[in-house]
RNA sequence: GUCUCAGUAGCUCAGCUGGAUAGAGCAACGGACUUCUAAUCCGUAGGUCGCAGGUUCGAACCCUGCCUGGGACACCA
């Protein structure tokens, strides 16, 4: 178990810096308003944020700004008086200045953040953890593809992006379950039924046809190989030999699934099976009390679920006329069982082409009394192959096709990961093959791990030295080392910030700026040198960034290589 | 037609839910290896943030309309 959390949040050095410099600035305003400088206005929700320019200091704060109006005094002025009136013992700041429209930007003394060094060697693998989630109780649900084939790419950019999510909640304070929704029900299966037994009667010479709306992939002959060198099951009914079929077939491709998912460096903690809903009944339950509620029309001989009443465009079909429950009844089921299994919040990672199903899913949960908000649905948009600079066209049809199993053999599990990931879930991603095959310096991923494998190399060095025993940090004054810091020290706001949005490419691209920001120093300075006080300290630094560099690559699921 | 995502440097994309002179990688051009891994670094150049209005101290970001591209609109899942 891990603790608290909070300890480690109030261990930041920025996010310390920051509430003081937020208590200073309120203090300094409450001031002024008590002499008389100021009117008596309310403090609005200021925000302290790091200027992008080096130029506008390390802190930044638009109070000023945000006071104008209520105040009816220009900005800048109203700057002045916050800035006379500051107090800001205690606080390693240097300069205070008003620039621009009115912002108010503090520059810190050189070694203000130095100390997050030790913060990072002291938490180790738990640096940057933050108690955003206060322990609430998440599920993320991910893949969920069909145990009827293979898993194809937009299911992988499903699974990387799921389970980084996963990840950095968990990383962010949050208590997260992953979970695998198995649709071993409905149509789908009958459909699987009958095309395995049309690959089974053509293995024993017969000449079927697979059936237009069944699974014409090819893999279906290899599964129906393995059913016969287990068992024959030639003289009983078709019904019966369907069944057998799909049990087998089922268990083989989802464990191939479950596989193939753990060479991507995913395990789920529960694999939840929609059968299981129809066979408890819990399909009839939820459409029971739905009806109770009156959410239920009966129009014609179907049933249907008033999505209208949630400002949907049209209802929809949750029992069809053959009396059959439809795969979204299943599905309103499924996620009142979540509910019910104690969860505070429920993320689905769903493709594009479902959208159209959010709205109503969200509906139906609002219709059984809980928040809609409560169901969070994250869609990622298509991903697009590249090879040679030309798109790879794919087509189940004709068996061009690639799967993950392909991708994870062709460029591994690392590239792969990082990949999937480092793109918006909003925007279409061009996966070009080459480049994330390619063990050069154009790879990303490469230049990244690249950055650990140096430090790491760097340790491997230092044995035989007769360092000091605790390293002076004041002595890092350059300026690289200087960005270095400041980058570790902002991790644990990116972690807050990548949970908060679900947006794991932040994390992609910090672990990118990070490396960056090594190599950069690395090329300037040498750590392995004469003066063993700033051999020490630099060597701190780089022990800190290995740290760093590893924790924030696991949240995206890829490995840290110390050597390559 | 309705819904939805996208449109930012030649290409691929960021842009911290409204902040200052819009960033990165690649490609282009010019430099740096007797060095702890050059799988690296430094520099130059590159922009009407799709278009038009609006909101305000301030807009790539919010609102409205339009244009272009992807996706969705089943008694499929």
């Amino acid at each position: 178990m891990k603790l608290g959390g909070n300890i480690f949040f109030m261990n930041n050095i920025v996010k310390t810096i920051q509430s003081q410099l937020m208590q200073a600035l309120q203090y300094s305003v409450t001031k002024a308003v008590n002499a008389g400088l100021l009117p008596s206005v309310s403090i609005p929700d200021f925000i302290i944020e790091s200027p992008r320019e080096k130029d506008h200091g390390e802190f930044a704060t638009n109070l000023a700004m945000l006071l104008a109006k209520p105040a009816k005094i220009a900005p800048r002025k109203i700057a002045e008086i916050i800035t006379t009136n500051l107090e800001l013992t205690g606080i390693s700041v240097q300069k205070v200045a008003i620039a621009g429209p009115g912002f108010i930007n503090f520059y810190m003394e050189p070694t203000w953040a130095h100390q997050a060094i030790r913060e990072v060697i002291e938490q180790d693998h738990d640096y940057g953890r933050a108690d955003l989630g206060k322990g609430k109780k998440v599920q993320v649900e991910f893949v969920s593809a069909n145990p009827t084939g293979l898993l194809h790419m937009g299911n992988a950019r499903g699974a990387a992006l799921g389970d980084s999510i996963a990840t950095v909640l968990d990383f962010a304070g949050f208590n997260v379950q992953r979970e695998y929704y198995i649709n071993d029900a409905g149509n789908q299966i009958e459909n699987f039924g009958k095309s395995l037994e049309a690959r089974y009667l053509q293995q024993l010479g017969q000449d079927v046809p697979v059936p237009e709306e069944g699974y014409q992939g090819e893999d279906l002959i290899t599964t129906v190989k393995n059913f016969i060198e287990q068992e024959q099951q030639l003289a009983v009914s078709s019904s019966s030999r369907r069944e057998k079929l799909v049990e087998f077939a089922l268990a083989e491709k989802l464990a191939a699934i479950k596989n193939t998912l753990l060479d991507f460096g995913i395990t789920y903690d529960s694999w939840f099976s929609e059968d299981s809903l129809h066979r408890q009944g819990l399909v009839n339950n939820t459409l029971a009390i739905l009806k109770q509620k009156g959410y239920i029309s009966e129009n014609e001989v179907a049933l249907w679920f008033k999505a209208t009443a949630f400002g949907d465009e049209k209802d929809e079909v949750v029992v069809r006329s053959n009396g059959k429950p439809t795969y979204f009844a299943a599905d309103i089921a499924y996620h009142q069982h979540k509910f019910e299994r104690g969860f505070d919040l429920l993320i689905n990672i769903w493709g594009a082409d479902h959208h159209g199903h959010v709205n109503r899913m969200k509906g139906s949960m609002e219709a059984l009394g809980y928040s809609r908000d409560a169901l969070e649905i994250v869609l990622i948009q298509l991903v697009r192959l590249l090879r040679g600079g030309e798109v790879v066209r794919m087509s189940k049809r004709t068996g061009q096709f690639i799967t993950l199993a392909d991708l994870l053999e062709e460029i591994g599990k690392d590239a792969a990961r990082y990949f999937f990931v480092m793109r918006s879930p909003d925007s279409h991603l061009e996966f070009d093959l080459d480049l994330a095959k390619a063990q050069n310096n154009d790879n990303p991923v490469f230049y990244i791990q690249y950055a650990h494998a140096r430090i790491c190399s760097i340790f491997r060095q230092t044995k035989e030295l007769n360092l000091p025993q605790e390293a002076d940090l004041k002595l890092l004054q350059q300026q690289q080392e200087v960005d270095l810091i400041r980058k570790l020290a902002d991790f644990s706001e990116e972690v807050v910030l990548a949970a908060k949005l679900r947006a794991p490419h932040r994390i992609a691209k910090y672990t990118h700026d990070l490396a960056g920001l090594l190599h950069s120093f690395y090329n300037n300075n040498r750590v392995i040198i004469p003066d063993l006080q700033l051999s020490a300290a630099r060597l701190s630094l780089m022990d800190a960034t290995r740290i760093v560099l590893r924790n924030a690559l696991k949240l995206i699921g890829v490995s840290a290589p110390k050597q390559m």
